[in-house]
DNA sequence: CTATAGTGTTGACTTAAGTCAATTATGCCG
DNA sequence: CGGCATAATTGACTTAAGTCAACACTATAG
């Protein structure tokens, strides 16, 4: 009930937020912007909040807006024409949505929980951008990082097995989605996706998804509290699971 | 023989290019910057021509380095303590190699063809390109770009099948390494990889690759001059085979 | 307290790609 | 020119993941 009643005030208030009071004032685009840089991007901002599989933009379809991820989660996805799909990011607090230039996207972006987004205008926010280097600056360590996590991605899709790919997808969970847990007791997290969801971003089928999952739980190193809620029971054992370990 | 004198040309001199006569120069990094920041990118700069199969940086470890493609191909990949690989991005003349953050970055570079590099001592070159916007500005694109690809290999290595992936291959080197070829009449290429290489890049095995390889020939697509050299003999089939109709 | 729809799990069987092994080019160096 | 090493292809068989189908949860509505 407390759940429902977050969820409803998120949907019908717009959201009220200020930069100052901002959840991702410090890691977002503007994380490098002095006081009178926001106040510019201030200028050329709206939130807006996005219902579990609302459509954001889709593939190929202009987007005057560029945006960072307040809190919610964001699949982004290439689908080929007889339907086969293929997740290529998940956007987490703070990850940036739009390209810069005008180029348009080939991905479709879709809401995967509740999802609220400070918006920017596109083209006012290309101009700011040409005048300001600390937007710019920032947007490129954005952009290297994801291109860095697209990589590991792509290690994961071309030679990981169903099962180091589940595992590797929890720890991703674990770091992005509740860093606190990561390092302290609890290592306990929602999973923010679907089945359906999670198999199109490990690149296998839901019954693969479920099959390696139910098998990590046997072994005992995750629990599943519910299909969307899961503990770390023995966290060196799922690094190892995921192929993980940066020891060499 | 011309071959080869060109080859030992390469390898024993340090390369003589100036900025004004570089191949690159309109779509490297450099490729905003006007005579002013070009003279500066020139006093931090130095060529250096590497062999084929020759490493030139190891995962994790420093570089003092970033720098453009010349000519060549770089492989940047990844491998699993137990041995499996997964190339993880192809450069080819005018891309960039290096993050201008200090991240290491977790990726092997080796060349794949005797590669010229174009490079920029690290420090000086993040120093420039704080008061260089046009630097920045062209390294967001061109790392934008670098996205874009990663996400296009990441539908590849998770719903492609293998005669879809061979098929993308071989567009994807008719666009990137001879992009004359690929409007005009000749549509011929050649693979600057190895088969073991290939397997490497498309997730797949050295045998799966070349079986799926003389598939295409048997069908009529392409024609093998030689294992390193291919012709493609129906353009709108070969595009159907890699599942690239973006015709929806 | 049932129905019902959606989501997730499990089982039986198929298949595309991997593995292992043999064979055939392709160079390369004396 | 011929033998040797490497690279590429082809063949026979195995396996991990996919497919199709049944079943079991969960949650909401009547």
């Amino acid at each position: 009930m407390g759940v429902e009643r977050v969820a409803f005030s998120m949907k019908d208030q717009p959201v009220p937020t200020d930069c100052c009071s901002c959840p991702i004032r410090d890691r977002a685009v503007c994380a490098l912007c002095d006081g009178e840089e926001l106040s510019k991007l201030d200028a050329i901002k709206s939130y807006k909040t996005y219902a579990p599989g609302q459509e954001i933009v889709g593939a190929g379809e202009p987007w005057p807006y560029v945006a960072s991820v307040v809190t919610g989660v964001v699949k982004l996805s290439k689908t080929l024409s007889d339907g086969r799909r293929q997740m290529v990011g998940l956007l987490f607090a703070s990850d940036f949505l739009g390209r810069a230039a005008n180029r348009p996207d080939t991905c479709d972006a879709i809401a995967a929980t509740e999802t609220t987004l400070c918006r920017f205008r596109r083209e006012p926010f290309e101009a700011l951008m040409k005048k300001t280097p600390h937007l710019e600056q920032r947007l490129l360590q954005i952009t290297q990082d994801e291109l860095d996590a697209a990589r590991a991605q792509m290690l994961l899709l071309g030679r990981k097995t169903a099962k180091e790919r589940v595992a590797s997808f929890l720890l991703t969970l674990l770091r992005r989605s509740a860093p606190a847990a990561f390092t302290g007791q609890a290592r306990i997290a929602t999973i923010p996706l679907s089945r359906d969801d999670i198999s199109d971003y490990l690149g296998l089928t839901i019954e693969t998804v479920s099959r390696r999952m139910t098998e990590l739980k046997k072994e005992g190193l995750i629990e599943l509290v519910d299909a969307r809620t899961f503990r770390v029971l023995d966290l060196q054992a799922l690094e190892d699971a995921a192929q993980e370990n940066y020891s060499e």
